[in-house]
DNA sequence: AGTTTTCATTGATCTATGGTAAGAAGCGTT
DNA sequence: AACGCTTCTTACCATAGATCAATGAAAACT
């Protein structure tokens, strides 16, 4: 049983949403808990859902031929994440999900957007700005890999997800800054000598 | 003058326009020619326009702070180019976009989308097919970057742009890639071998 | 508590790519 | 044709980051 949902708070400040349309959404919102490695979405499966993460700390990344993991976004506290287009199109993921803690989400289908699309008028632009938010982050993270060293790349790092350094394992923070563990560690100790 | 328009090509496929629409579109349609070198969008100014190619090519790039450049995005015929998140959020761009060649563009405003919408009802959830399909292209150009080689990503790059690798030079394709023009050099070399 | 696994650090070496410089080929301009 | 300017290539060396291996610390499991 969740006290303060932080969902609500994200729909009431986001999309202005009223206590009254609340009521008639809330059947559609289905919490659920995932434990620590457990996966929301596996490469080759269509993705259904979009998770808004309530409690917890979700990963998004791909696998490349030789194995290795991609990590192209991290979701704590309060972010979305989804592989929107494989909802949209209905074709099979390339990327996996999965729970790097124990993690409440809220799950969004298709059936929760539309409803809220009809409820709320300003939504229907407000899925724009989701998207156009999400591209210019990629942007963003474009410009950092192609113009960026490591260090560079490890501070705006920092600057973007400030809590989630102290909450996953190094070698995931390599992962997403497309280096190996142990240069972060000298990124790291380097930056620590100022 | 322009005889066989792709851009009417590209609605009446795309979108599935009807003849007698195109008529009332046709008035807000407006074609600029830009000359090699010339800007359509320079960082610091909000973005007003998609540009639609009909002819020649465009290229949508950052500049770091030591001065280079990075090429996020190539635009030949029939691709729609723009800093969508600047229009949408009214914001400065980060980006610049200029001719490569002698080019001219379809100018899309927001007039011209907002009747699009209102005279096709397909348009409306087409324009999130434009953002989805952005979206999709960012997350692979993501993990090119984040896992593979510059040998693997130019052959990436050959792929997705046919026939740019002839219509730009190579120092252009090197910042595509996020590599030196003498790197570029050298892989190609290596791959001339086979 | 003890055992096993995962993680972070560090040193030694290796490799892909960068930087510099020089020359050759192409292209536009006069 | 001769001159510049840009582009491409190649050689040589430098460097960021990768790889391999060893160690210790921390976390997870029994």
């Amino acid at each position: 049983m969740i006290k303060e949902s932080n969902f609500k708070n994200y729909l009431f400040q986001q999309f202005e949403l009223q206590e009254e349309h609340w009521q008639k959404l809330q059947a559609l919102v289905k919490y659920q808990r995932f434990q620590k490695g457990e996966f929301l979405l596996t490469a080759g499966s269509i993705c259904q859902h979009s998770f808004f993460v309530e409690k917890g700390l979700l990963r998004f990344y791909s696998i490349s031929v030789n194995g290795k993991e991609h990590i192209l976004q991290f979701a704590p506290e309060n972010w979305v994440v989804s592989d929107r287009s494989s909802v949209f199109f209905g074709e099979p993921s390339s990327f996996h999900i999965d729970a790097v803690e124990d993690t409440t989400v809220v799950m969004l289908d298709e059936r929760f957007l539309k409803t809220l699309a009809e409820v709320n008028v300003k939504f229907a632009s407000n899925n724009e700005l989701l998207l156009q938010n999400h591209i210019r982050h990629l942007h963003q993270r474009l410009h950092s890999l192609l113009g960026e060293n490591a260090e560079e790349r490890y501070l705006n790092f920092l600057k973007l997800y400030p809590d989630v350094m102290q909450r996953v394992p190094q070698w995931m923070i390599a992962s997403y800054l497309g280096i190996t563990p142990e240069s972060l560690s000298r990124v790291r100790k380097k930056l620590s000598k100022n």
